[in-house]
DNA sequence: CGAATACTTGATTTCAGTCAAATCCCGTGG
DNA sequence: CCACGGGATTTGACTGAAATCAAGTATTCG
């Protein structure tokens, strides 16, 4: 079991490789672990919501977070998914709009909360920062030029398998090469942008064609490369 | 008739307004002067290819591109435009990734070219335009994302209705309402992303229904608020 | 253990893509 | 000036992928 309660330090995070705010001097670190607040947050909570004003942004310490925008009835498009060492809701603030997407817990999550002002405060004094936080935004501004594409053009059968890719990319699969992240159907459903049933229609035929295996939201990966080939990556 | 010869010079460009050169130090502004270069591009031109490291950015002085991805079977996904006063070029720089789309013109174009190795300094050395430009990203980002959401979710009808809107919004009208940017059937099809036969039927649909009116590749609105309830802006 | 939620499967519908053919339009060269 | 050729546009017929609707089963969780 994972010590929830336990007070992460940006000194010595874990995800120290990955997180952006290593970029910044040692004595700036030391001035954030002061100021910054922490989050916990249950599964399926929400840390900010689309059309509203976030005065800061947050770095995962645990936990997985879905950002999703929300359609006409309701329903939801998933733009990306955040984990441990990511930042979110900071585009909103740099270009000085309200949030464009809702940030949703679908585990147990632990974040860091950095104000907006520090932002600011972080790209103007440290070039480095700077230029690194730009390296970031514009990698996914690369990845929703890609998804738009797709989206415009695959089928839903390309998209589902090129999304799994993407997910086994991101989260990796474990030593059974069971698929690190336990999506619901729907939830699948919304990132590739389709219907639910569609999915597990899908889902099925990917799995009598022995490219994957079900049990319940654990993904096995059977075929990787067939599953490349459909996803044509 | 425009003369198409004219050197640009980024002191005294008439895009001053948009530009965001214009949040550098005068004294930075001139040494770009000198250090720039200036293209001119025929209409139907491209100015550089998805897939290609770009090893400098663009700004346009005069004229419109159009960039865009192209899928498996060559068809064009368009995911924006840029016109006198954008910058186009300069997310693969800064990301360090290949350009993530071609940019061709659809008039003639006139554009100053300016080495990635000056960008970097740029970003490095002014935080105002560091600031500026992350904040531009930014809103691109929200823009593509939004993108995603309506290419998943609505209707072909729908996102026509949506991308006149935007095309409105960006290139506007004239005295007699004609929208300023003229694209092919085709064009409009790859920025909806749906079939040129599509947009034809569609078109014809909104100009029976009074909302436009079509000479070849003009486009005039007659009815902004139908055209809105539509798109459900 | 019961209600609610998630998942699955089948039947039907529909939106939009594809294919095909005709017409329009525009620039070029005779 | 006019004929020609090629691209762009339009219209119609057909097709098919995926959405919707519906009904039943399985899981989960308080």
């Amino acid at each position: 079991m994972k010590k929830v309660k336990d007070i992460p330090s940006c000194l010595d995070c874990t995800n120290a490789k990955t997180c952006i705010l290593k970029k910044l001097p040692p004595e700036e670190m030391e001035k954030i672990e002061y100021e910054k607040g922490v989050h916990f947050y249950k599964k399926n909570n929400i840390i900010y919501r689309e059309g509203n004003r976030n005065n800061g942004f947050y770095c995962i310490n645990s936990g997985i977070v879905k950002l999703y925008k929300t359609g006409l009835e309701g329903k939801e498009q998933i733009i990306r998914f955040a984990k441990a060492g990511n930042i979110i809701g900071y585009r909103s603030i740099l270009s000085g709009e309200l949030a464009c997407t809702t940030a949703k817990t679908i585990e147990d999550t632990t974040a860091c909360f950095i104000s907006a002002y520090k932002l600011t405060e972080m790209v103007t004094k440290y070039p480095v920062f700077a230029m690194e936080l730009m390296k970031l935004t514009c990698k996914e501004l690369g990845e929703s030029n890609k998804y738009i594409l797709d989206i415009a053009q695959k089928t839903v059968r390309e998209r589902l398998a090129e999304i799994l890719l993407l997910l086994i990319d991101n989260f990796g699969v474990d030593s059974e090469n069971i698929l690190q992240i336990f999506l619901t159907r729907e939830e699948l459903a919304n990132m590739v942008g389709t219907a639910t049933e569609s999915v597990i229609r899908l889902l099925s035929e990917f799995k009598s064609d022995n490219i994957i295996e079900l049990k319940g939201r654990k993904i096995k990966i059977l075929n990787l490369q067939q599953l490349q080939r459909l996803g044509s990556y």
